[in-house]
DNA sequence: ACGGTTGCTTACGTTGACGTACGCGTTAAC
DNA sequence: GTTAACGCGTACGTCAACGTAAGCAACCGT
């Protein structure tokens, strides 16, 4: 018995409430995603109840997080979820040994899959450094911010309470 | 004459369909921003056309980037663009002399504005963060797909044309 | 066994952010 | 001075991404 094989947990396989309250979706959005084949559920029940396991919540907060954070729209999620990543090809690999695929058609997929990562990658490097500029910028006026409000309190008689920006992620 | 009186080129001046060639912007956007607060032409024409200056296409291209790099709605970038930022107080400060308000006032006006600041960029650096976190993910992905293609490659008898991601803004 | 909760399908409504079209006045190059 | 391009206001259209509602079936705790 290998760890793919390991019995489920009832804790592990959701219905669509309960999948719903953990990823802060609604059950409405789940149910409009997989119709437009964002997603789908690991099983069903007699009456036609969608059933999820936690690899189905991963995928959910990976699409909020595609759509919010690096602004994608569905169809370009719809996109980027269906290249092949790294886990489906090894996937692929050691359960049917490849299947019936050439050689060449192994390395076609790989090299597809690869440039389609770095494709994101590149992306995500753009946003980063866009979004950093920006940050900077805004960096600076807090300084200058600052700056006026030393000014003032070298004038004013009420005691300079104010701190500055000292938290944050650094870098 | 200080800096800020120098005369205007009228390369500086633009109508609107200038701007929004500058910008990437259509007019009708323009025009709906403006419906919506967010810009305001510095000045008109006889017949009523929008004249734009330098400083009205700097604000197009902020709200842009507050929109399509932080996905801010038109409603959040208002808030954004209606504090004041050190421009503004400065702006206020030389001119008037703070005009008639209070030390008191002066006071609440700069913290208001200093809050707000460090508020977005709390928000930015909360963003780079969650982005970068994606994003080193995405690169493990890379890596493990490179591993799948050295192991592809020992047993292959095709050239390995194949380049990492190199490039890309480090750190 | 049964009532409250949850889920299903189907269908229509909503909201933000514009696109598109129209009739008309204005500007600018010739 | 004409005319093609540009701009104006007004109004209706559109599209994605859901929200909301209705009627009915299934689940589950007691």
């Amino acid at each position: 018995m290998t760890a793919a094989e390991a019995v489920l947990s009832t804790d592990d396989v959701l219905p669509i409430g309960e999948l719903a309250q953990r990823t802060g979706v609604t059950t409405r959005t789940l149910r409009y995603w997989e119709e437009l084949g964002l997603i789908r559920p690991s099983g069903h029940r007699g009456g036609g109840e969608r059933l999820y396991l936690p690899a189905d919540m991963a995928r959910v907060t990976r699409i909020r997080d595609l759509q919010e954070l690096l602004g994608f729209s569905l169809a370009e999620v719809r996109v980027v979820l269906d290249t092949p990543d790294a886990d489906a090809l090894d996937r692929v690999r050691s359960e049917y040994r490849w299947g019936d695929a050439s050689p060449a058609e192994r390395r076609r997929l790989l090299v597809e899959a690869a440039e389609a990562n770095d494709q994101l990658l590149a992306r995500l490097d753009d946003t980063l450094a866009r979004i950093s500029a920006f940050r900077d910028e805004q960096a600076a006026k807090s300084r200058r911010l600052a700056e006026l409000f030393d000014e003032l309190d070298g004038t004013d008689d009420a005691p300079n309470d104010r701190r500055g920006p000292e938290e944050g992620t650094k870098r």
